[in-house]
DNA sequence: TTGAAAGCGCTAACAG
DNA sequence: CTGTTAGCGCTTTCAA
């Protein structure tokens, strides 16, 4: 059953014999195009309405816009993205575009393959948020449509950027634990090797600024760096890593709440009591990070002004391509939980 | 600058050019249809690659498919979807479609317009996961295109369904309780009042699996249910409303897992002691059940092979539209951890 | 202000 | 097996 034979679509002919113009006409209404007199829009208007009538956004593609704008997220299941997808579905609710979300990507093939699928689809721009790949690829994503990147710093002529200053993200952790009274903080990184990401991508930077800040707190001969992933089990490993120094940490500086949740899993596993025995911040203050039995002191990163600028920014390049790029850089802010303490309690 | 003039796409022309074939040749290439000979579907591949062509997805949609499959998930914070999500891609992976997301989607009107979002931009096929929207509107979809529901009961003639027979999975959390030595266990659904929805959703079907199981464990005068919200503050409200009851349960079976987080929380704050004083079982088996630091009991959905399975109709559908419609469900598992015990220790 | 007509890139129907 | 032709539904000249 079922319906075997699905209804023919209302198409702008339909409207234009229904309302007793042309198809030009319907289309200018449509577009809001310069053109047509109040009473020609309202007998259309009616039309549209009457008959249940949406534009094929694939048909409006090969001549003028499809109205669609394309996300990628590199990883659905980080709960900081959501934040930015609000921001970004926030801005575009009362327009006439519609967001899609490339999947989860997961190395510059993937990537590759969701910005291509986006262009072929013909949609009017794209974000792209901590995008991995190399900066070369997003250079010719950018140059085929109008493309914001979001989190991750490296500014380009071709695309704008929004993007959250991680160095000050680190100082802030650092400042908080040195203020508790700590000294020896280390920090777990996400380890990092392409040259040229290693200045853009946000853990190395949460790295250096791990270090300046440190530095700058007359730290430096603390300054103690575990390379590993930002996955749970890359936090386990370093916090083990780090448990084996001679002399050890009194709390931990970890690059993301995920690394976080893992640095805690072992430290529980050793015996330790957090903060009483040791201290752990994440990054990124995540759904996890804010939930009562874990209470994570975190670094927030406003997730919802960055997707709200990205719109921003891409709407406005789809009106002007040729603008000079914009970078548009936002402070994170420090959220204090249960998981730093003073040294030794 | 940013290349202010992007340059023309290579189109089927100039690849029909390049070959010295004619575009029809380079379209059954395309889509590896019958009536080309090997030598030209070599000559045509070749130029493909030399000129890096790519068909234009609005384009082909026009007359034929777009090879894009639309997946509307409600709530992307819900860790549990991109296991549905991975099951998915991993599927199509290795054919020609090109999954995107519908945006977070709460409520029947976000959802209308994202389905017709995905319609407009002739989308091959979509699946829905979890849908709030009445069974109308569901059909009204899949009449107009191929349409797998994921996640809810209730068969249709219009669209196939995959879902988790979750009176299973409540039999299976009453049952491990009550093996462990419970008799007052009490659970936290999810209210519902749409009639329609009401014995399609799966909150309601946990709710109803609770009471059968209790009854036919002979626990039938111990049957507690405290009506709340699927979030982690409906946990805490529910929690609450059990410790003041004049007889204190010894296990709380919380529909899902982020209502159990809640109900940790309220407990925590109480100062009762998991699983000591009483024990506690999610639903959903999300990541942060697994995260050390909870440890929740949990029921596995298996999402990965509902994704699967998603998509395996899909693309039966796709491929004929008028095959009687198909039910596939999937029994859940439990997965024991630390927040259950016996009672009383 | 209005509409006729061309064409976006592709596929399907058909003829050779 | 191969190519010619006619659209798909819309926007965009451009002439009236």
């Amino acid at each position: 059953m079922g319906l075997p034979v699905p209804p023919r679509r209302v198409t702008i002919i339909d409207v234009a014999r229904h309302a007793q113009v042309s198809t030009t006409a319907v289309s200018k209404v449509l577009r809001n195009a310069y053109g047509a007199s109040p009473e020609m829009r309202a007998k259309v208007r009616r039309s549209i309405d009457e008959l249940g009538y949406r534009p094929h956004a694939g048909a409006r593609g090969l001549r003028g816009q499809t109205y669609t704008i394309g996300v990628m997220l590199p990883d659905i299941r980080n709960p900081f993205f959501p934040e930015i997808l609000d921001g970004i579905t926030a801005s575009l609710e009362d327009t006439e575009y519609q967001v899609f979300l490339g999947p989860g990507c997961n190395g510059e093939q993937a990537e590759a393959r969701v910005t291509e699928a986006m262009i072929d689809r013909g949609m009017d721009g794209i974000i792209l948020v901590a995008p991995v790949s190399s900066r070369a690829h997003l250079e010719r994503v950018a140059a085929s449509v109008p493309t914001v990147v979001v989190g991750r710093q490296g500014a380009s002529p071709a695309y704008d950027t929004v993007a959250d200053e991680d160095y000050e993200g680190a100082a802030l952790v650092v400042g908080h634990l040195a203020r508790l009274g700590h000294r020896r903080i280390a920090h777990i990184e996400h380890h990092e090797t392409d040259p040229t990401r290693l200045a853009e991508m946000p853990n190395a930077r949460r790295a250096d600024g791990y270090r300046q800040a440190m530095r700058a707190h007359g730290l430096a001969e603390w300054i103690d760096v575990v390379s590993a992933t930002y996955t749970q089990e890359g936090g386990y490993q370093g916090a083990k890593e780090l448990l084996a120094r001679p002399r050890r940490s009194t709390a931990v500086f970890a690059g993301a709440d995920i690394v976080a949740m893992g640095v805690l899993e072992a430290f529980t596993e050793a015996g330790l009591s957090v903060p009483g025995d040791i201290s752990v911040a994440g990054y990124d203050n995540t759904t996890f990070a804010a939930l009562g039995q874990i209470s994570l002191t975190s670094v927030d990163q406003a997730g919802h002004e960055m997707g709200g600028n990205a719109v921003r920014l891409l709407l406005e390049r789809i009106t002007d391509r040729r603008r000079p790029s914009v970078q548009v850089t936002l402070s994170p802010t420090l959220v204090p939980r249960r998981t730093t303490g003073r040294p030794g309690e």
